[in-house]
DNA sequence: CCTTTAAATGTACTAGCAGTACAAATAGTA
DNA sequence: TACTATTTGTACTGCTAGTACATTTAAAGG
């Protein structure tokens, strides 16, 4: 990416959150980052494609963050999901991220409309495999009409959380409550067996490709939990709880993983000591997943 | 209002929900409803003023019709409030008040975005009053909570449900499901005590006049119901009933109530044979109302 | 039936918008 | 220095919402 492009991409991201995307005109944008119509008209091919990159740009990065989060931790942890909820929303406050969908979400352009349905679709996505995390899969059925209700009174709470002109900071209390709502929630579905929407639904409305990769995605940070708390108490733990994180910085994070240096980890992983069933399951799972 | 203003309204709302608020120009519309730019700008001083009608005329008959279905009823049966809802999502999957909402929030326009938001208030103001009627005043201070968070997972629950290309006459069932999930809410946050929002916020967030109207327009229903529920069993109540029906009939929807008319009701229900306390409780709420 | 008044029309106009085309200028590189 | 790629500025198209106003049509009243 041309350090120039990314340069308009952040100042035009600023006006629109300033002024809102409909609101700023491409002269405004060309003002404001410096360059000529015949330079902006190089980079994008039109206004909405400029947001779709910001879009990218900016959701990339809060991935990356959030996921971030979750590493070296208990995925089953609620807490954790708090603060990455927390995060996000964060960073929504700053970025304007679901401002702009909404707003965006009516204008009359196929390719962007398709662009943020599948953006919400992700959200949707992640949060099911959260709640896969932290409920069991024994709560499977239920999870996905958890996930989209939640998901609904998430973001209501917090419009009129910032309609009431409240701190910035005591966003954690609107995702406390939310979540221990959630939690109610949850319980109170799987117990009465109500279900509305089965989840194989995502799988059909997702493009397999994009839900795939995401979930090997957070299932690979998952499985390294796994294995390293099979690994608490080992002698050689920290040899070993490196070598995982290696495996898992090189798969997630290079942009062309060292294959061999990575089957090479996956080989002394392999001959650990006292060889428990949980972890040549969980080893095997991680290397398909990679 | 103009029979020719109001044709021009219906020919654009049917636009705007074909193709949608901005992708509808203002040719379109001229040319569909068969009237010359210099009437339309004669009736309407915008694109957006044209907007805000169609809001009021739509959303006026949809309130009518919700209101109507509490007549005689029990304001506290749940089974009345399901049929309300329905009603209105109904009523919105035909016209596209929603979306259209939706569409045309973002639109730098501040008096159409000051509408808009009022009538998002409007709604919550509506649930919060239902809820009293429905789980009692005792749970009145989480009741505002709930009806945030119920109309978000209602919504998002009913755009998955539209997003599933599931039949039009199923909503019942989104219905059913969402309320049963409000219930179990409404006992998990009363039980334990907790409220993110109080409902005093809702004053304070309304203007107090159309508050206060829609308010008393309710009461006026609840009241009389109740006063029915009286008179159950009492000879003459065919024809107390016919004079309370009257009294609302003229009082909500005459446009100017005969004063004269309705005190010579009140007396006859006053000098009613045994006067029960709740009925000369309620009746007096009533006069008051009025 | 004719006159007065009101409503509707059509057209030409302004100003702003997104996006295109392209020759000329500038910068980078070998 | 010469070649190449990028950048620039400007002029252009075709669309939009909204304005101005003289002209036509319809309605109402004496």
């Amino acid at each position: 990416m041309n350090d120039r492009k990314q340069h308009v991409i952040n100042k035009a991201h600023q006006l629109f959150i300033e002024k809102g995307f409909q609101a700023t005109s491409i002269q405004d944008i060309l003002e404001y980052s410096g360059i000529s119509k015949g330079t902006f008209y190089n980079y994008f091919s039109s206004k909405n494609e400029l947001l779709i990159a910001i879009f990218h740009s900016v959701y990339k990065k809060m991935e990356k963050e959030r996921n971030e989060l979750l590493i070296g931790q208990d995925p089953g942890d609620i807490e954790i999901f708090i603060k990455q909820i927390v995060l996000q929303l964060r960073s929504n406050r700053t970025n304007k991220l679901v401002n702009l969908f909404e707003e965006v979400i009516f204008i009359p352009d196929e390719e962007l409309k398709e662009f943020i349905k599948r953006g919400h679709l992700k959200m949707l996505q992640w949060l099911y495999q959260r709640f896969i995390d932290i409920f069991g899969e024994s709560k499977k059925p239920y999870l996905f009409d958890c996930a989209i209700m939640f998901k609904g009174f998430l973001f209501e709470n917090l419009k009129h959380h910032t309609f009431a002109r409240r701190p910035h900071e005591s966003i954690t209390e609107v995702v406390r409550y939310s979540v221990a709502r959630l939690v109610s929630m949850v319980n109170d579905v799987s117990e009465k067996g109500e279900q509305l929407f089965p989840p194989e639904l995502l799988e059909q409305w997702f493009p397999e490709s994009a839900a795939h990769k995401h979930v090997s995605h957070e299932e690979i940070v998952r499985t390294v939990s796994l294995l390293k708390e099979e690994l608490v108490n080992h002698e050689d733990q920290a040899k070993f709880k490196a070598l995982l994180d290696f495996i898992q910085s090189e798969t997630l994070h290079a942009k062309e993983p060292r294959r061999f240096l990575v089957e090479s980890a996956f080989l002394s992983l392999k001959a650990i000591h006292p060889p428990s069933l949980k972890w040549t399951q969980n080893l095997q799972k991680l290397e398909e997943l990679v």
